[in-house]
DNA sequence: GCAAATTAATGATTTATTCAAG
DNA sequence: CTTGAATAAATCATTAATTTGC
């Protein structure tokens, strides 16, 4: 029930320097979008309110808002609550790293010691509040209480968003123009020999012939080649 | 430039299974996309020809040709080939895995044996061409002879697509039939980022307060709350 | 045969990495 | 060096296959 994302490749009003022609040059030049300074207030506010990981729709409206100060799109919004997550948690790791040598310092010779990485996940910050200093609007988003603290055992997942786009769902359109012809034959793809830098190793000659078949193709898609073909 | 993505939440016609009255149960239940067989055709043939991670532009493409079998979003495709290519590269990945045992067989104190792992990615298909069995059109895509061993040293980065929904300037847009032009992407770059088992362990209480603060908030963010606070 | 129980696939989401603009 | 963008890997969740007891 929910997609999500997006992205964009705008540019500012007047954020971008020179440029002028980027025209259609085969060279795309991608210039990436530079949030204002409003805007990092706004998204860093409602990251500190607790939001962290906004679900579609909320990204949608933040965009909004923060178009309020420039243009920017969803995606952009998307890219940057993913990076200050994945950047925040980084931190977080590598300075509990660096406070653990504590545990090699004492006890160094626990043969135990390196498991349980995955969860933990406490993470930052949740109620930081920050007040949101300047321009920014109501942002108050509820500030969920919401999760922190909820999967005990394995992986913490909590939001979901997405990709999306025009979503579709419509109604199934019906087969129309009539593609496939269905005429049987298909040569395999044959799959490695690429550039034969992928070991050769032993394999030797290895017909895996239609060993290939099976790696190549998903299950679904032979069930949906016979039942295409009757 | 570019952006991508999308999704959607469609329910098949006579797919899902009774549920009749999910109601406004607590619990969503999100229903996924199933992809047709004729979709699924579609897909293998233009993933085997080559296409393996289409710009946003061909995803569209895609998707709308997809329409015409059944319900479909962007995203759906965009998640398809992401998910296709993962899967693809973990088979791949495990089949070699396991011939490389000879290794273990033959020279098993070969100090030099554990580098050279970083590149080496010939992958699976490239000029697969997989003939399209059944009902396929045209969808030749060129069968794009294209790039690869393009990069040499570092990562091939090619293709870019991305979440996309609804872009700002977009413009554009289009596309109108005309299949595939052929546009190179591919090339997996690596990756295998073992990664695992760095023990962490459990920080306790560790009271980090106003450490918190520069931990928490970007460089950017302080900047611009300077800023903005003059 | 069939439906509940179990397992395998695979669509959707999140996280970790990487690349490159500035 | 910071950080926006992009992608691969890992994971979650739901649906299809398959098995099992009747």
């Amino acid at each position: 029930m929910e997609d999500h994302h997006q992205h964009q490749g705008q540019d500012p009003d007047g954020s971008s320097p020179s440029n002028g022609s980027t025209e259609r040059s085969p060279e795309p030049v991608r210039s990436r979008w530079i949030p204002k300074p409003e805007q990092i207030l706004i998204l860093e506010s409602i990251f500190n309110s607790g939001m962290v990981n906004p679900p579609k729709e909320e990204t949608v409206r933040i965009r909004k808002l923060l178009e309020k100060f420039g243009s920017v799109g969803d995606a952009n919004v998307f890219y940057w609550f993913q990076n200050r997550r994945s950047r925040s948690r980084r931190r977080q790791r590598q300075l509990q790293a660096s406070l653990e040598q504590r545990t090699n310092n004492n006890i160094n010779n626990d043969p135990m010691a390196s498991l349980s990485h995955h969860q933990l996940r406490g993470e930052i910050q949740y109620g930081i509040s920050c007040s949101v200093p300047a321009t920014a609007p109501p942002l108050a988003y509820g500030a969920s209480p919401n999760n922190f603290l909820m999967g005990s055992s394995s992986s913490s997942s909590c939001g979901h968003h997405l990709i999306t786009d025009n979503d579709v769902h419509h109604s199934t359109a019906c087969v129309d123009d009539q593609f496939f012809p269905v005429s049987g034959q298909m040569g395999f793809p044959e799959i490695e020999q690429s550039s034969g830098v992928t070991s050769a190793l032993g394999g030797g000659p290895s017909e895996t012939s239609n060993l290939h078949f099976q790696s190549v193709f998903s299950t679904r898609f032979q069930i949906a080649f016979k039942k295409i073909l009757q």
